[in-house]
DNA sequence: GTGGTCTAGACCACA
DNA sequence: GTGGTCTAGACCACA
């Protein structure tokens, strides 16, 4: 899976690094248990500090998300048990959008369509 | 309206008060043509530094949601002649809310249900 | 309140601030409310990176423990609802303690003598 | 008696085995003077390298709880002339466990059935 | 000033 | 080689 930086994002470096690895595994690029390349690959490949990729990989790690170990390096867990619902500050970023297309006048099938679309990306 | 802050969010403050006039305007708690605090007066209200308010006002006014003129102070806008669609940036945000959900195991009907919550949330 | 850092241990720096400012909340040296120092006044007062300081502070915020943010500094948690259990890895621990105890002959009053000890420090 | 590696664990492999022999010896299922695998035989047992079995038996025989002689292998010590008491840095880490304890709301009481619990396990 | 991010570079334990 | 830790130093947004 490729990861690309978007250049001017207010968003850090190593939460991209983050969400387009949640998203790989959401849509099925990245399968349980496969091997995620090392920090040091990751962040070569990037062209970014392997600190960088580190606090990524951590973050991913206490999320549950994926597993290190000295002898297996990095890989995507096998199961995630995580209690089926949305944390309390994604829902408020959703209501937050919910909000702004009201306000832009985005009607709730057009957002609707916005939700199927996402969900259907990957692996159907 | 009332503008609560909340502690220790990751949200800055001047991002959190142009949140909630957002939300205000969508859910009808603010209605096109009111007016809304002078910087002083809501810095005062919520008792912060009136260079954050200024900011959020700052922001609203770009964004096309306020306007500001010397004799009526701040007021919502009549109108927002804006494209009906969702910016590009908060259709990346909900991208990664919907890939959250999936590989948390929350179902689309579970996630759509939400959507509907807050669709119908103040003038329903 | 004082952090000790122990020179040769195995623990790294950053976990060695955690572990002392839960122990400082735990026996009431610190209070909730209370303000610790910022990431650089602690850095220097220990005389390390402030880098290492940011990352334990992270770690007691990602916890539950402090929050921080840019117009209060850090600050003990007012209140910390968590569910009133022991980490599975923590009770992990403990038995690894206890085995460690029986084996070498300390019996279980003694061991339990040693656990009202520590439940007794500081808030008595 | 099995070893049972925990696959994402911190704790490092040769660790690992240690504690886990330690346990077997305290609670009755590693019987004084009994024999152990050898480094190879368990090495490839495990399916981990046989360097990482010898560290962790190296660790044992430092400790006291093993003894190695080339004509008998590896064996369990018959007895282990130990002070009866906790090293320092297990009086450490019993501190911090009840620290956490106390600031997530863990009762005495809970705390010391946890112990009772542990205490029992194996040889009653 | 304050927390937060990022880099270049070094070093360590583990495997 | 691999993840993890730490440093010195720079820079940024927020308040």
């Amino acid at each position: 899976m490729v990861i690309m930086l978007q250049d001017g994002s207010e968003v850090p470096v190593f939460k991209q690094i983050r969400n387009q690895i949640v998203m790989g595994i959401s849509d099925g690029r990245l399968q349980p248990g496969e091997k995620l390349p090392t920090v040091r690959a990751l962040a070569e490949e990037i062209g970014i500090n392997s600190m960088t990729v580190n606090k990524a990989y951590q973050l991913l790690k206490q999320e549950g998300y994926i597993m290190t170990d000295r002898r297996n390096g990095v890989r995507v867990r096998e199961s995630f048990r995580m209690i089926p619902e949305l944390p309390l500050e994604s829902k408020e970023q959703l209501k937050q959008l919910v909000s702004e297309a009201r306000v832009r006048g985005v009607s709730r099938e057009e957002f609707m369509a916005l939700v199927e679309e996402y969900f259907s990306a990957g692996q159907g």
